[in-house]
DNA sequence: GCGTTTTAGTGTGGGGCGTAAACAGTATGT
DNA sequence: ACATACTGTTTACGCCCCACACTAAAACGC
């Protein structure tokens, strides 16, 4: 999971995959990131390259999408591009590399925020956002931690949230962690998401009798959207928990209607928002941040 | 990366890793569930188990902790425990089923919270214990999806926070809500940390001039802390990032002082927990669950 | 124009992974 | 005592990422 790629500052490159030659500070940045900015050398000698990094990065993107990031190997996008497996290591460094490129790419998809709207309005269109891209990206999440490093897209979305909070008296940095927080609730919210979905998919298909390996197409999408995501916690609570080690939950639980909990809609991420952005707007207020006539 | 180990319903059960057989409600839970909650039917003939699933499991754990979780392969388990590596396919139906018995293991750590005190210091010590948790095993993190069904001990830690809301007059649901954003922030927090302080330690190194093989120990602690996580972010918004393409950003950093970010630190975290908290403080007082006395 | 040098893509193979299948040996139930 | 059921081993398969040595092609210096 974790390669080094990165070649000794002051060392000749190795053979596939060139950094950017220059002494200079450029060596600094992991080379991913400056591939990411499109900071490589141009080739002077040599046949013509027909594959590109763009290529391949929208190959593995399709790949992802179509049969999720396990899927997602060299060979398989090889075979997609029409190549060796090989002829991918001369444009990415590596499969780690690729990574970080698809995550940066799938952050060109972001839309453009409108402009008019008041800070809160801004904030919450630049969460859900991130949140839907989340959820109908779902192996996004399956990254590994170290695939997030400032690309262009990022950055140009941070930009986006920068817009909103123009108004907003506040240090950059302090701002920068406000954004912060609300990028983790959007990891949080749609990994909740995703989960409470493969959930409800897997009890339809236990109801039904069938296999795991049964596709989700051939499953009935009005049972999904029915199931309860929280069965199974329900079931083991009944079945297996004992009531005095998990007094609390037995309390508030008893008293509950037969109803079960309702799965995770799209009200539930206004749910999410909604708490958190009151928490930031109260600390707005306490840093005086926002004029008072914004109720 | 998903593995299909659920044997249809109503067949015998495969080979190895046997299931509860009896007929009834039973086959209707996740294999690994009805594991984590012990509910497997005890072996009448042949020899002793020499092995266990609980050593696997602790296994499992200590090279997780050592290496990370990319370390944590059947064979590297095996060796540990000194066995071969098929040997764990009779305790543990796969790795998938391992990875979550690992989750719910982890749990097991999670400290029995204090009696006294409101319902808002309840909720962040039980916040914050799951964060620090989460830091001194960051490989958690890097766990599947699907690795988080209901077990015991996960089961337990929901209790505590459904007794810190005891005296809040709120449905199950809605304190399961609450209890779940909270969940979610802890684990965008703890990513957070993990990443930046990847970021500084990866810092650290190329200005050391070392690769990314030198093993952490061997560098500075004091370099780590200074280390600025944002330093690549800095870097690229001042050397490649386009102040028209960008205008937000530049406009903000401009009048920043040279002083960087500073890095995350208790502090942060504090910060996070504050603002949900304050959040849903807002929630509960629109709702009328808490008493106007409490400040 | 011609060698030299650099580069693009290929072929092969090594070491890792998870795990299916057949097997040897051991303890229990009858 | 025998059949049965169970544990752990052996062997093997198919996948993975990628190092390395190779061929063929393009551009530079002379």
């Amino acid at each position: 999971m974790s390669i080094d790629t990165t070649p000794e500052p002051g060392e000749p490159p190795r053979d596939p995959v060139e950094r950017p030659q220059g002494t200079g500070p450029e060596t600094e940045l992991p080379a991913a990131v400056q591939r990411l900015w499109g900071a490589v050398a141009p080739r002077r000698r040599g046949p013509k390259p027909a594959l590109s990094a763009a290529r391949i990065v929208q190959a593995a993107l399709e790949l992802a999408d179509a049969e999720g990031l396990a899927a997602v190997s060299m060979a398989r996008i090889a075979e997609a591009v029409g190549y060796t497996p090989m002829a991918l290591y001369r444009h990415v460094a590596g499969k780690e590399e690729l990574l970080i490129l698809m995550s940066d790419a799938v952050a060109a998809d972001l839309p453009v925020l409108p402009a008019e709207g008041g800070w809160r309005a801004g904030l919450e269109a630049w969460t859900r956002a991130q949140i839907e891209l989340g959820i109908s990206r779902p192996w996004m999440l399956e990254l590994p931690l170290s695939a997030a490093p400032p690309g262009p897209n990022r950055v140009r979305w941070l930009d986006q949230a920068f817009g909103v909070l123009r108004s907003i008296e506040l240090p950059p940095d302090e701002k920068l962690a406000v954004v912060g927080l609300l990028a983790q609730h959007v990891l949080g919210e749609a990994r909740v998401h995703i989960e409470s979905r493969r959930a409800a998919v897997q009890q339809v298909r236990r109801e039904a009798g069938l296999t795991d390996a049964t596709p989700e197409s051939e499953l009935d999408p009005a049972a999904i959207n029915a199931a309860n995501p929280y069965a199974d916690f329900e079931t083991v609570l009944a079945r297996y928990a004992d009531p005095t080690t998990y007094p609390n939950l037995f309390e508030s639980f008893a008293t509950w209607p037969e109803n079960p909990t309702t799965a995770p809609s799209d009200d539930d991420i206004a749910f999410g928002i909604s708490i958190v952005l009151d928490g930031i707007e109260a600390y707005l207020r306490r840093r005086g941040a926002i004029p008072d006539d914004e109720s």
